[in-house]
DNA sequence: GAGGGTATTCGTCAACCTGACCCGAACCAG
DNA sequence: CTGGTTCGGGTCAGGTTGACGAATACCCTC
């Protein structure tokens, strides 16, 4: 009974993902989600924040919650495990912040880790696989993507936060009118500008995100319909 | 280990959970989910695939997915228990067929079970609740509710699935339209009708699913928005 | 300081979708 | 035949969305 976490991040513009090397067999070498052996006395949720905590350095992701257990007989040739998967979404991974376990650890994009060259332990591709999806997915229904940007942040940041994972650009224009609508109150202006980047361009206003950004969420996936179909 | 099954159906208009009674310690003679002890050499779904024959008497169910991991420390008295929770859709199932575990099947409605004086063994009305909530949130994303009808299906059947499930009526015409638009195939006509029912009208029009219905529901929850909000 | 460049913000407009409602069609019971 | 019921099909106003242009506010170079 392990549990393992995925813990997400958009660092130089591309989605990635944390990955840790395994020091012993098996898979000895490869890379490998960050995870471990659950303590009786912990719940699942405990166990995954210590092992962000021993593995990846995180004591306090912006989000953590449970993906989906995988418990097929082979997935791990020693014992018979279930592995109880993790989401964890964090912002500012610049430092790796190897675990104190002597493992080494590394952000990569989750385009190269999801490549089929790469070979990841376990069944940790699927894994990996399964909850960028289940991210992406989320996304359309909740405000999880505030999770990836700061405590407070411009509505380019969070627009970048959509168009990153879903790899489809959004109006900027639009999206600002779907956010600042009168009734739906998901984010609320601090008054407060942010310089402009290093591009130029006109400051942009500072949002907060509202408690209130639960019941689904304003911006939406527009999927690429063929017209053969 | 253990796996267990939350296993709806809506009978007599009432969206319904089939539960077993526990033969012994703990929780004796308490009605619970079916479930029970994974085996090392089957899948998890391999697993809920057994428990839902073996106590439930169910061979095929028309839905099956998991659900979520709960192992908070303490969820069973005896050992430190982990269960998987798998969501189990079936229809007809009017007849408990008690499994051959010498255990007693019933269905409850839903209403029923997750009543405040009714008491579960095991957090199994915690994971009831999840489940409903999951599936209220399914039925709008997915064409999960034809896992209610049968392979061929009237637009009221199907109508009545969601608002059995949400609780809250849809208009008949605007629900129809949804479903039968040219560009959306969700569902296909297969040129037969069906024999009106005991309240008479006009025969209704017998429709089919179509294996596309998965990116996407036509079908919309309409919150009721708190106008002092 | 003038001019070009960039990103943000604001406004507009047509197309589309949605909720509400109406009416005829088809069937049953009396 | 008449009344009652459900299904099929249509209409209509209002809201939402996607596309796009224009104004604003900053930086940089000349």
């Amino acid at each position: 009974m392990t549990v393992d976490v995925v813990i997400l991040t958009i660092a130089d513009g591309q989605l990635s993902v944390l990955l840790v090397r395994r020091g012993g067999a098996p898979y000895k070498d490869h890379w490998a989600l960050p995870g471990g052996f659950k303590r009786p006395d912990e719940t699942l949720d405990q166990a995954a924040r210590r092992e962000l905590r021993e593995e990846a350095g995180i004591d306090a992701p912006a989000h953590l919650a449970q993906l989906q257990a995988y418990g097929d007989p082979g997935r791990d040739e020693r014992t018979n495990v279930v592995s109880i998967a993790y989401l964890a979404v964090v912002r500012d991974l610049a430092a790796p912040a190897a675990g104190g376990d002597a493992t080494e650890a590394k952000v990569f994009p989750v385009s190269q880790a999801l490549a089929a060259r790469v070979r990841l332990a376990f069944d940790h591709k699927r894994i990996l696989k399964d909850a960028v999806d289940r991210l992406g997915a989320e996304l359309e229904h909740s405000g999880l993507a505030t999770a990836f940007v700061g405590p407070t942040f411009t509505l380019s940041e969070l627009r970048s936060v959509y168009e990153t994972v879903w790899g489809t650009p959004l109006d900027a224009a639009n999206f600002r009118r779907s956010l600042i609508a009168p009734d739906a109150r998901f984010v609320e202006s601090t008054g407060q500008t942010a310089p402009p980047g290093p591009e130029g361009g006109r400051p942009p206003e500072l949002f907060r995100s509202t408690p209130q950004w639960n019941t689904g969420s304003p911006v939406k996936r527009t999927r690429k319909r063929n017209p053969d179909d």
